[in-house]
This record gives structure tokens, sequence and C-alpha cells, in this order.
DNA sequence: CCATGATTTCACGATTTGACGATACGATGC
DNA sequence: GCATCGTATCGTCAAATCGTGAAATCATGG
């Protein structure tokens, strides 16, 4: 058997944690909650961010699953990922309920 | 009403993610899966850590109202304070809801 | 082929993080 | 008062992170 506890984070939770732990990057999650879709320039601009600095954070966010990437000709439309987030949540809450008492709504 | 979009995250669900984005944090989180206190020396020795490491990030954890501490004489016992991260975790949550469509099981 | 527009990648400097060793603090026991 | 044990804090250093500006990429239009 395992000789660790059993007790452990997946991918998609630490790449979770590690993505949402920057203040500049919650910033552009909370950018989405009014606009559906965001451009690279657009995030730049509301957060006078370089486009370069915009560019890497939405990567950072996409490759951990926060973030879905959409091409349409030259311009790379953003949106939320409902499904990795839910995910990554529920991977989360189901780690913590092996560290704290199921008595408290731990999840 | 409200300048703002109204999005935005607790200082709680800040901190809990700051926390958690750390390896060696969510190694020392996991290890309270089995145990319900540890001391600061355990911590130290299970992980291979030097004593003022695992002290400075279980003060971390303790600021983020992961873990609480409890002293005992010479010996601070630390363990899991399931209310702060149910409390985190609802935050994150709320916030969540507002970024991504309400239909996925976002929460 | 060249120009344009949006994004990505690269090279660099500045700030922050994480670990260590050494030292200081707090409480006990002689 | 002095020694001891467990923690916390301080100083230092290597590594990672974050931002910028310049150059490279990719797709379209003339």
């Amino acid at each position: 058997m395992e000789t660790t506890n059993g007790i452990e984070l997946t991918d998609a939770a630490r790449g979770f944690l590690k993505a949402l732990a920057s203040d500049t990057r919650q910033q552009i999650l909370l950018l989405f909650g009014g606009e559906s879709e965001l451009t690279v320039g657009e995030v730049a601009e509301r957060l006078g961010l370089a486009q370069s600095a915009a560019s890497a954070q939405l990567a950072t966010l996409r490759d951990s699953g926060v973030l879905v990437a959409r091409r349409e000709w030259k311009t790379v439309y953003y949106r939320v990922d409902p499904n990795g987030i839910a995910r990554a949540l529920a991977d989360l809450q189901a780690t913590l309920r092996a560290c704290c008492p199921p008595d408290g709504s731990c999840g």
C-alpha cells in the first residue's frame, strides 16, 4: 500500500491555489465578473499593465484551468472556465475534509 | 449603490489562497491529517526543515486563519482551525459564483 | 513580398519568498 | 543567578516572481 497518509492535493487544486495566490491574477479573474470575454489588450488596459505582463498572467490562469482561450483571427479571447474551477474547488474541499473534523461545514 | 462590481475577495479568502500556495505550507497542513496537534519541532523534523523555517511557516498559516496555536509551558501546539478554513472557503466560493455561471456546480 | 495588428517570447532589473544559522526570548529547574 | 528546552526573530543568501521594453510570431490585407 501507500507509505503516505493518502492525503494529498491534486494537481488541479495545487495549480488553482498557486494561480490565485497572486493579487494581479485575482484582479484579472474578477474582471470577468461583468464581461463574458476579454482580450489580452483589454485586460492590460484595465489593470494598467504592459501587454506582455497581462499575456503572461493570463497564460498562467489558463494553464491552471481557471480560464480558457479562444482565438479569432488575430485576437485571443479569454473567458472563465467554470468546469476547471469547479474541479479544483472540489478537489481542494475533498482534501481539506481529511484535515479538519467533518463536524464543521468545512466543505 | 456600489460603484464597484461588488465582486471582490475578502481578506480571509486572500490570506487563505496565499497561505496555501506554498508547497511547504501545503505539506504542513496535510501533516495534520493524522495528528490532532503538532509542535513546531515535530513539524520541522517530519518535513526535514530547520526549526526556524517551520516556525515561520506555521506562523503564516496561523496568521491566515488556517491553524491555531495553543501554548503549554515552553511548547506551542498547533492544530487546524476548521472554522477559519470554512470561512475562507465560503468567502472564496461566494466570490467565484459571481465570475462563473451559476449553472455549473461552482460552489 | 511587405505592412499591420494582437499576442507571445526574450533579456533584464527589482522585489519577494524560502531556507539556513545564529541569536534572543520565556518559562522551568537547580 | 545560571543552565536548559522549545520557540520566535534577525541577518544573509539563493531562487523564484513580477513587471517592463524590445524583438519575434502568426494571421490578414494590399
